[in-house]
DNA sequence: ACCGTTATATATCAGTCCGATATATCCTTG
DNA sequence: CAAGGATATATCGGACTGATATATAACGGT
């Protein structure tokens, strides 16, 4: 599932523009996809060329024109086939964690402060979900909503019942000038 | 957090190959970061550009030579300073869950298969940390590991509680052939 | 009135990453 | 004895990210 596929999948619910796509991706699926111009102009493109899409440009006053796309028949047969395929792995990619990962190299508090803002992040995140999830238009994206914030409080459960083990194999001293012991 | 960082990251731990490293990635680290060949041995060639690493030949019967790689003092030094930054946001990417954004114009049997898919690679997922997870070497890698499994668990209830919630407005006719209502 | 920020709208580019492929040999398993 | 997996290197095309560039309108704050 690559930024070309979805963006043919967004114009299956109607005519968009590039820019219009960019804010789809951001506010219907950010949670499990994200994409920025750089994939999204040069995707529009090829399925341009591949005649996957229609084009049409409106002239603006003093603005770039806007270029609305449209889906093809053939557009839509071909996504209607492969979004029917096996889908492929999750992934998941934490930076915070794998810091977490050296932990034998940090101060402690550096361990703890990583720890804290996993949480605050997360919370924060659960908190922005929880206000959208009743005003999101599809039964799809509630269901998604719901899942982001179940996901991230089983790992605020698990970081709270379990960082210990990490904050003690941390460093102890924290101060690495003129503490001078070693 | 790149790979070239972690590459450096895994060398804090002892010398190692690019072979070495890339099982060090699939063995440690897979559940949050993983890379391949055609990402370490790049990074190993700019880290040893860059004096953070010092590289010895070994040579072998019939087979290529072993490059065994060890980090340098400015190295070890660049290291510990990059894994006190502030780490950036997590991702999450699932194509499964994003062809369920499309449940519209999915017939309900796939949607189902979909969801025992997803639930299926979960429950194999847990099934397999919760071996591994005694066998860790260190209390980071345990965590970790126990991270893996609370949130699949987590996400396989919602799941299971949830799922009519997709399944309810996907498309009741499966048959695409020969039924030709349409 | 002015200034900064956000929104509209396009596009490109360097750096980075992923998956496949190539090469070569040894060891294990059926 | 063949097939497949492990050891060990390396490259390449296609794809994605984040930053940057270009213009202008609208809105709020001082």
């Amino acid at each position: 599932m690559n930024v070309r596929m979805l963006c043919l999948g967004f114009l299956t619910f109607g005519d968009s523009t590039g820019y219009e796509i960019k804010k789809a991706f951001q506010e219907r699926l950010s949670l499990l996809y994200n994409a920025g111009y750089g994939s999204i102009y040069p995707s529009l493109n090829k399925l341009h060329e591949d005649g996957l899409v229609m084009l049409r440009e409106e002239a603006q006053n003093n603005r770039p024109d806007k270029k609305v796309y449209s889906i093809t028949p053939e557009g839509r047969a071909c996504f209607e086939t492969y979004v029917q395929r096996t889908p492929g792995e999750d992934h998941f990619r934490s930076e915070a964690l794998t810091t977490l990962m050296f932990s034998h190299l940090l101060p402690k508090e550096h361990v703890s402060d990583v720890l804290d803002l996993i949480i605050a992040t997360y919370q924060e995140k659960i908190h922005l979900l929880s206000e959208d999830c009743d005003m999101k238009p599809t039964p799809s994206e509630k269901f998604l909503c719901g899942f982001g914030v179940k996901v991230r409080e089983a790992a605020i459960d698990y970081i709270n019942q379990n960082r210990h083990m990490l904050e003690s194999c941390a460093q102890e001293n924290s101060k690495k000038q003129t503490d001078g012991v070693e």
